[in-house]
DNA sequence: GCAATGACTGGTA
DNA sequence: TTACCAGCCATTG
C-alpha cells in the first residue's frame, strides 16, 4: 500500500491523529460523519479529540465531511463547508447537512 | 507529572 | 426553536 507514504507528508502525528485523518480521508463524497461517530468508529478518544486533530492537521483531509451531531459546524468553517457540500452533492437542509440522508453508513458500497 | 485547552454531546430551561 | 451546563478525553505547555 502506498498510503503509508502519506503519513510522511506531515509531521510525526500521534496514533490517534493518524487514525482520525485516515478515517476522514476514507469518507466518500456526498457523505458525512459526526465527530462522535468518528470517535466511536475508532473505539477511543471522544468527539473533542477528533475536532482537535482536524483543527491541527485537518488541512490535509476532507474535514467538511465531518460535522456536528446537529449537522452544523463552527461559523468559521460553515461557509467553506457549504461550498464543498454543494459541489459534492451532499444532502443539505436549511444551511445544515441533512444527517438522516447524508450520514455515512461506514460502507463505501452503500448507495 | 499536573493543569489547561478544545472544529463535541446530550440534557435541561 | 435557541441558550446554558456539566461531562468527556487526547494533546500540549
Amino acid at each position: 500500500m502506498s498510503n503509508n507514504d502519506d503519513l510522511k507528508l506531515t509531521r510525526a502525528r500521534t496514533s490517534f491523529a493518524e487514525a482520525v485523518l485516515d478515517l476522514v480521508a476514507r469518507i466518500p463524497a456526498s457523505r458525512v460523519l459526526t465527530y462522535g461517530d468518528v470517535a466511536e468508529y475508532l473505539g477511543t478518544g471522544g468527539p473533542r479529540q477528533v475536532g482537535t486533530v482536524l483543527a491541527t492537521e485537518g488541512g490535509s483531509v476532507p474535514w467538511w465531511r465531518v460535522v456536528r451531531s446537529d449537522g452544523t459546524i463552527p461559523a468559521r468553517l460553515r461557509a467553506q463547508a457549504m461550498s464543498h457540500w454543494q459541489v459534492e452533492g451532499t444532502a443539505i437542509r436549511d444551511a445544515r447537512v441533512d444527517m438522516p440522508k447524508a450520514k455515512w453508513s461506514g460502507d463505501v458500497g452503500a448507495l
